[in-house]
DNA sequence: GATGTACATGTACAAAAGTACATCTTAGGG
DNA sequence: CCCTAAGATGTACTTTTGTACATGTACATC
C-alpha cells in the first residue's frame, strides 16, 4: 500500500551525491527521533528518504557508521539552539530568568527533546558516543562556569538535563515559573572552595 | 564456546513453573540493564538463564509481555532502594544532607542507575511504561512534598534524575557535596502560592 | 557524438530473530 | 504399578535485516 511509486514517471533521479547523502541522513535523523538509534533499520531509512535500498548502502559502508552521522547531526541540531542560551547569559542580572525561559523554548521542542534522549541513552552503552552526548552540557558548563563557577554550573546544567527527560516523560515541559525558579536558587547556592587543601 | 553444556549430566531439569519463570525475568532484568531492553532476544535471555529457547516462549506469550515483566522487576528493585530515601527524610533538620547521601549511594550502583536509564528511554516510546518510569519520581516528590511543596520537591527530583544520567555518562556519580549543595539549595528556592488567583 | 566513470537502482543471499509445535519426561493420583 | 496432565526441550519455519553486487544510466570529457 506504500506509495513508493507516486509518481510513475520519476523512473530515476538526477546524480546528486551530496544531495542524497544529506536526505539520508536528515531521515535517518528523523527515524531515531521517533524510534531511538536502535530501532534504525536501512530500510526504514530508504522509505523515508524515498530513495533504493541501496543507496543507503553506498554511501555507508555499514549501519553503525549511518547511525552515527545521524546522531551527529541531531547533535548538531541541539548545539545550534544552545547559541540562545548563551546569549541568556549576556546580561548578568536576569541570567537565571532568562536561562529559564531559553531552556523552557528548547523543552517546548519535543523533536530536540527525544533527540537529546536518543543521544544519551545510545551513548550510554557506546563511550564513543560519549562526547557527543554531552556536547551540549559541557558547553553549558563553560558558558555558565565564567559566571557562578564550575560547580553552581554543573548543578544548573544536571537540573537541565532531568528537566530534559521530565518534558519527554510528561509530553510537555515543566512550566517557565518552576525553572526559573530552581536555577534562581541553584545560582544563589554555596560554592565551597576547590583548590583549598 | 559457550559452556551450554557444562554439566553432561544435566539433560533435563527439575519441574519449577514458578522458578524458572522468576528465573527468566532475572536474567531478562540483568540484559535490559547491560543491552538496553530493545536488545532483548528469546536466545539471550535462554543463554543467560541458562534454560532453552522453548522455555522463554512458554512463559510468555511474546517478547513484549518478558520485556515488561522485566521492566517491572526492574522498576520494584529501584522502588526497594527508595526506602532509604524515604528514611533519610525523617529527620527534616538534616535532610538535604541525608538526601544528597542516600541519592549518592543509589548513584554508585551503576546496576540500578544503568536501569532507571532503560526503564526511562523504554517509556519516552511507549506511555503504557510512563507510570513504571515514574513511579520513584512520583514517590519522591510525594515523600518530599510534605516537607517543602509540590514545586520544591519537583525540582529536587529533576536534579536527581539528571544526577541519575550524569552518572551513566560518566561511569561515576557526582561527589556528595556538589549533590548536597545542590539540594540543600532547592530546598530553600521560593515556593509561590499555587492557589493565588 | 562517443565514451568512460561515478552514481542510481534492484535483487539476492546469509544470518538473526520471533514464534509454533511435536516430542519427551516428570510427578502425582488411581 | 499405571496413566495422564503439565512442564521441559529441541527443532523447524517464516520474516526481517545487513550487506554484497550486478546492472543500468547520467554527465563530464574529448
Amino acid at each position: 500500500m506504500s506509495d513508493e511509486s507516486a509518481s510513475p514517471e520519476r523512473s530515476r533521479r538526477r546524480r546528486d551525491p551530496e544531495g542524497r547523502r544529506r536526505v539520508i541522513v536528515e531521515a535517518a535523523a528523523a527515524l531515531i527521533v521517533e524510534v531511538g538509534s536502535e530501532g534504525l533499520t536501512h530500510r526504514l531509512v530508504a522509505g523515508r528518504a524515498e530513495v533504493p535500498l541501496g543507496s543507503t548502502t553506498q554511501y555507508f559502508a555499514t549501519l553503525e557508521d549511518l547511525r552515527e552521522a545521524a546522531l551527529q547531526h541531531l547533535a548538531a541540531e541541539i548545539d545550534a539552539e544552545l547559541a540562545v542560551v548563551r546569549a541568556a547569559m549576556e546580561d548578568m542580572s536576569t541570567a537565571p530568568a532568562a536561562l529559564a525561559s531559553a531552556w523552557h523554548a528548547f523543552l517546548r521542542d519535543m523533536r530536540l527533546v527525544q533527540a537529546d534522549n536518543a543521544l544519551s541513552w545510545a551513548a550510554v552503552h557506546d563511550p564513543h558516543l560519549r562526547s557527543l552526548a554531552l556536547r551540549w552540557f559541557d558547553e553549558l558548563v563553560v558558558v555558565l562556569s565564567a559566571h557562578i563557577g564550575v560547580r553552581r554550573a554543573t548543578a544548573v546544567a544536571v537540573f537541565a538535563d532531568g528537566a530534559t527527560w521530565h518534558a519527554a516523560l510528561h509530553d510537555e515541559p515543566l512550566d517557565v515559573r518552576l525553572l526559573a525558579d530552581a536555577i534562581t536558587a541553584l545560582f544563589a547556592a554555596p560554592e565551597p572552595q576547590e583548590e583549598e587543601r
